[in-house]
RNA sequence: GUGAGUGUAGCUCAGUGGGCGAGAGCGCUGGACUGUGGCUCCAGAGGUCGGGGGUUCGAAGCCCCUCACUCACCCCA
């Protein structure tokens, strides 16, 4: 094999195909049930976009993306995260003068130049939803709600959803300057890493592995205190509209989000077995990301689920099921009508399948067993002669004869549509 | 971008004080059963031992470089 696939980007073989469906399927059914309607977005936009939207200094817009100058010379990008290309379609076409509240949501692969590990690709899958338009906390709560709904939908089990307020604008300022100051005095204590992101990004400290950081962290102080009063308040509704609602959480003080679109609300979804990649699906608040956009003062709230991650913690399903007839010939006569017989049982919507390669019968029965084919009708020239073909029933190991001038109708009487669904 | 660990048949893997014409199981093909699958037995096909260079009489095993994969860091879904 000269040519392989991409680094990271990977293939995703028919034997997996069912589960990715279902999953989709699932997403479909329960965000169209919340009031979401689909959007497709274009794979690339320019470059700008997600310059302004998810932060100029963040190392997704630094290093991580595909970038790249078109033939025009313009800069575009294979687009990182799809909430920056959501908004910039609503803005675009601007959906918010049908309704004030706009529910969407968009199934498709994201690019991001990293280093592939567990739970981590180039091209990877994201299942995004966006509701643009309403600050109340309720529908902070009732998107997480939806959100841990639809993973135990998929079959996720074992997981945990994690809250934060990440404050607003104001408060976070404040707040930055003030853990900055506690930092700039124990840099002795802390890690190499740690030195640059109390510069560029000093909440991030908080999620730092390295144990002398997290000593430090323990007497840090937290945004959580620092909260302005709206701010404090709009998270207080939005534990209480979640207990309303019955869905289990737990406060994160130290979660913090690398994207700077995020205001308020902030979550995500771990699960168990996934190595360090641990979460499935993370979102949040965005009040000013439409308005830094170009867009109207309109507020949004969102997540995405990593499909891939969940993909690699909920059991998968059995592949595609096998044809349900293969057709054991011998001879040129037998072969041909064998052909046609196939197409037309095929075209009615039963799948059949037959050998080209002129094997033995013994190894034709073979393949069929193999390929767990329930029935194999055999022809051959004393079929021919005496006008019946056999009809063997392979789990039972019992045969019987049926005409074969009505070989075709006979099969799609018997096996037709109780087994698939014609055509 | 950084670090560590792995690359031997289609798949899963044995094989290092350097000496093998390179093995096993599964899979594949054929036969025993010349037109009847599964079980058993027999036979066969299939390998640039990731790639390149070096050391050596001799390298899958040692040295250097390189590529790929995996996990972790960074970062993030």
């Amino acid at each position: 094999m000269v040519v392989k696939a991409v680094r990271g980007f990977s293939d995703i073989l028919p034997e997996e195909i069912l589960t990715w469906r279902k999953v989709e399927e699932e997403a479909r059914r329960v965000l169209e049930a919340f009031g979401f309607r689909e959007i497709r977005i274009p794979v690339l936009e320019r470059t700008e976009l997600f310059a302004r939207s998810i932060g100029g200094e963040t190392d997704i817009v630094q290093k991580e993306m595909y970038s790249f100058l078109d033939r025009g010379g313009d800069s575009v990008t294979l687009r990182p995260e799809a909430t920056a290309s959501i908004a910039r379609a609503y803005i675009e076409h601007r959906l918010y003068s049908r309704d004030p509240e706009v529910r969407l949501y968009f199934i498709g692969p994201m690019f991001r130049y990293e280093r592939p590990q567990k739970g981590r690709l180039r091209q990877f899958h994201q299942i995004n939803a966006e509701v643009f338009g309403v600050a109340h906390p309720m529908v902070d709560a009732e998107v997480m709600a939806l959100l841990v709904l639809l993973l135990s939908r998929c079959g996720l089990t074992e997981h945990e959803l994690q809250i934060n307020s990440l404050g607003c604008p104001r408060c976070r300022e404040g707040f930055r300057e003030t853990l900055k100051a506690f930092l700039e005095e124990r840099t002795r204590k802390l890690c190499q890493d740690c030195l640059r992101r109390k510069e560029r990004n000093p909440l991030r400290v908080f999620d730092c592995k390295v144990k002398g950081c997290q000593e430090v962290m323990e007497e840090a102080p937290l945004l959580e205190d620092h909260l302005c009063d709206e701010c404090k308040d709009h998270f207080l509704q939005v534990r209480s509209y979640l207990e309303e609602l019955k869905v289990p959480y737990s406060v994160n003080p130290r979660m913090v989000r690398g994207l700077d679109y995020y205001t308020k609300t902030a979550f995500e979804v771990v699960a168990k077995g996934l190595g360090a990649q641990k979460a499935v699906a993370a979102g949040g608040r965005y009040d000013n990301l439409i308005a830094e956009l170009g867009g109207p003062e309109v507020p949004g709230i969102g997540f995405a689920i990593g499909v891939e991650r969940l993909l690699l913690v909920i059991p998968s399903l059995p592949p595609p099921p096998p044809p349900l007839l293969f057709i054991a010939t011998l001879g040129d006569e037998a072969e041909r009508i064998a052909f046609r017989w196939c197409y037309e049982l095929k075209a009615s919507g039963i799948t059949a399948a037959m050998d080209h390669r002129r094997r033995s019968l013994k190894s034709q029965l073979r393949r069929a067993d193999k390929l767990e084919i329930p029935y194999v009708a055999i022809i051959g020239e004393e079929e021919i002669s005496s006008g019946k073909v056999i009809l063997r029933d392979m789990r039972q190991g019992s045969q019987q004869n049926i005409p074969l001038d009505t070989f075709v109708q006979e099969i799609r009487e018997r096996l037709g549509p109780s087994v698939h669904e014609a055509l």
